[in-house]
Order: structure tokens, then sequence, then C-alpha cells
DNA sequence: GATCTGCCTTGATACAGATCAACCAAGGAA
DNA sequence: TTCCTTGGTTGATCTGTATCAAGGCAGATC
């Protein structure tokens, strides 16, 4: 138990587990929900499969273990807005709230935990360190959004590609040991490029332009159609229209 | 402080407080606030006088009392987005991180309240329901940023500016009595041109083209540059892009 | 091996909204 | 009164991205 106390402790490994992720290792956590004897059950599902539809009931309250998860809203005549990505220790649901605005859908495999509703809330009051931690997240969440906001409204076409671009980069080298030599970043894209269209509201086609351009401007190296390599951070960067300082390794 | 028990309660009055705003009447929660002897000070701020700067110490927890104050993102080339509306009751400021990334402005005079940072934190850990109530404030907030990122990222100019008046004369109309005519709305502007655009992600040339276009067309009527009257919601609601069935008084 | 299907690329063209620029109206100061 | 400022409107033109359309490639299926 004791490795999971300092749960709100910054990028977090207890050495155990091979995930670590963002704030906290999502592992040790569910751990300790699990513990907690909150967990009802776990459910896996393929890449592709939808987890909860546009309109269901959200009565509940999840979290990703393994996988990633799009938050998708859509448009009567068919627009669609990526507005989240679930990663692992992300949380959906919002109990009290009858219907959800928008579509989750599996991106990759996925695993997911459900938690008992009620013992969940009079967990919320009786474990503030839990509760503390779920606000924290959704704050970060909400400072996300906001930086997506400005994306959505302000950033060119190229801007766009290259901060997600940078964001999965970012990620990625989290997820490695952090290094001082930050040349050459290589990753697999985990998204198609309908489903990064969605993500930074424009078409299919303009984005696998911009990802041609990119690649003869040499700021990247395509192998394959997912596979990509930024042989410059930096490079990169001066694309994004972000400022400079901001840091690559947060 | 009875009246103040069921804080959570949805669009509650007490009876005392002329101020009603969404899930809670906001001068109730700061007075419970006071009384619990979390209130450090007062300010007030004129209309356009800036709150905070981009870049200071946001080691603070702030409440809006009156007035509007906004949320804006700055590029380094100067483009600007706003990313939130901050209405009474709503809270800014996150203890614990060293830097804000945005600004923000007063947009109409402008009364906020300051909680002592060390007891706010406590107090999270000892009232849960406060914790409780902060948590689903955030989660309305991610749900609102969300909304805005489908505007942002697939509305046409016309749509955006039509969902902009929709939302102001929601909130407008949510502060007055609910009326079963809901025929004709009439409101101000809290915003200049020029923040519609940054709010929308648009120019004000383009926000301006679209206000006279809704005027030709029937579906506002403008008195000034800002006392707007909506002569049938649902024909508003037609041009907003939204699902027709959403209901326009939550 | 042939065919199919999903995902991606590239080209030609259209158009919504940006940009540049002139002007207007109201309010305040001198 | 006149000038000046602030916020808003309208016109002409430009341009970035959408749209429409035609392939291409690799893995799956027969």
């Amino acid at each position: 138990m004791s490795v999971h106390r300092d749960i709100r402790s910054p990028t977090q490994d207890c050495g155990e587990c091979p995930i670590r992720h963002r704030a906290v290792c999502a592992r040790c956590e569910t751990d300790e929900l699990a513990q907690l004897e909150q967990i009802k059950y776990y459910r896996s599902y393929q890449a592709g499969q939808t987890v909860i539809w546009s309109g269901d009931k959200m009565d509940f309250v999840a979290s990703v273990v393994t996988g990633i998860a799009t938050l998708t809203q859509t448009m009567e005549d068919g627009r669609r807005q990526m507005v989240g990505l679930l990663l692992p220790s992300d949380f959906v649901g919002r109990p009290g709230r009858s219907a959800a605005a928008y579509d989750v859908t599996a991106t990759t495999d996925l695993v997911m935990c459900c938690f008992r509703r009620k013992p969940f809330e009079e967990m919320m009051a009786s474990t503030p360190h839990i509760a503390h931690r779920l606000l924290e997240m959704t704050l970060d969440e909400l400072d996300a959004a906001r930086e997506w906001m400005l994306l959505l409204g302000r950033k060119t076409a190229r801007e766009k590609i290259s901060s997600l671009l940078a964001i999965i980069a970012r990620r990625d080298a989290s997820l490695k040991e952090p290094r001082a030599d930050l040349g050459a970043i290589t990753f697999d894209l985990p998204l198609t490029r309908e489903e990064m269209a969605d993500y930074l509201g424009l078409t299919l086609e303009t984005v696998s332009r911009q990802m041609s351009a990119l690649k003869r401007d040499g700021i990247i190296t395509l192998d394959g159609k997912r596979h990509v390599t930024i042989p410059s951070v930096d490079a990169l960067m001066e694309e994004t229209g972000d400022d400079s300082d901001g840091g690559f390794l947060v």
C-alpha cells in the first residue's frame, strides 16, 4: 500500500508497474481503487469499438487502464469534432447526468474498469485525496481543452499538424526514459488521417497535404504512413506557433 | 446558515439574494465561504482592467462575485483566442501551479473574492460538499469547453454567431423568471465585436457582416450596436447547427 | 495469382472568411 | 463649435482550406 500513497506526485513510478503515464502510474491507481473494492468489473474493447453511444445513459464512472479512447461530438449533418483523448488513468462518466453528448470510441485495443457508482460517491466524500486527484485531473483536461481551443480557432493547418505531432511525441517521450539528447524522436501515429482531421478541425485531404509538406521540408520523415521520425524537435516546435520557451519535456 | 445548506441544488434561490445564476446562487455561496472564514479579501476591477497577466503566479484561488471576466490566450504574433467566460460563482486559480497560460480580464465591472490558500486546501479535504461542488463546476466547464471545440472546429461563421447569441440569450433568460412564453427575448451584448471575434475564432469584420446578415434575414433585431432582440428563439436555434431538440431552457 | 477494401495521396477548382481600406456615428475634450 | 477617439459597418480583393475527383498501395480474402 505504501507505494500507492503518494498518488499525486508527478510522473511517479512505483517501480513494479510497466505503465507510466502523466501525473500518475495508472495501474497503481487502479490497484489502489481495486483494493478499496470500488471496481465493479474490467472490460475489453477492440480497436474501433464504441464504448458509449451519444445519448446513452452516463450513470457510471469508468477509467482507462490500457489503450486509447477518443471522445467525439457529431452534428446532425455528420460534421465531426474530436474533443478529447482518453489515455490510461483518465476517467469518463458523470453520475447524476442522464445523457452523454458525445461518443466514446476505442482507437486502439482498450481495457477499462468500471466503478460501483454509489460507493464511488461515498468514496469521493470519505477519501479526500482521491477527490482532490479527480479535481486536479479535470483541471488538467480543462487546460488541455483550452489549448485545443486556441489551436482550433487561430492556428493554420500546418501549425495544427505540427502541434499534434509535438503533443504525441511529447507524450511518447515521457513514457520512455527522460534523455538529455532529444535530437531525434520516433513514434507510431495512433490515429488515422481522418481521426487527425477530426481532432484538428480539418479535412483528411488537408492533413495529408500538410504531412507531405512537412516531409518535403524535412521537418519529419515518414516510414510507411504511420511511422514518424522527427529529426529535430526544435525545428518542429518552430512550426507549431507556440511560444518557443515552453520546454519540450514538462 | 440553513438556506445555504443545499448549495448544490440546481438554480436554487435563497430568496434573499438578488443574484441567481446557474447551479447556485453566487452570493450565498460566497457568504457561506465567508462564514467559514476562508475569504481573504474582496476586490473590484473596472471594465477592461486586467485581473491576471499571462505568466503571473497563479498561487491563489478566487471567485467571481459580480460581473464578467474573460480568459484569453495569445500567440506570439498577436493572434488571440478567448477560451473562457467567468461568470458569477466561477472560480479561477490553481494553487500549486506556478504560472498561468492565459490573461484574465474584466469585461464588465467586476468584483472578485480571494481565498486564503492554505485554509482553502484544508477545507477541500474537510468539507466534502465544497470539494464535490468544485469538481462539478469544473466538469461543467469542461463540457462547455468541448462544445466550444465543436463550434471552433466545425461551424460556419453564421452558425458561430447564432450559437453565441443563443448562449447569451439562454444565460440571460435563466436570470429572469422562467416564462412559458419564449416568443421574444431581449438583451444587451456584454461583448464588443472584437471580443465576439476572439471568442468565435473569427475577425471582427466577419462578425459585423454576419450580424448584419442575421438582421437582414429577420433572425435578430438590433437597436444600436449592442441591444439585441430575438423575435423567435426557434428561428435562431435553426441557425446554430445544433440538435434542435436540445431545449432552450435547461 | 486476382480482386477487393481500407487508407492514403495528389490534382483541379470553388468558396468562405481574411485582409486591406474607406467610411460612419456617437461621445468626450478643448 | 470643431476635433479626436472608439467601436462599428461595408466594399474590393486575396488566399487558405474545402470540395470534388482520380488514382495508388498494402494487406486481406477468395
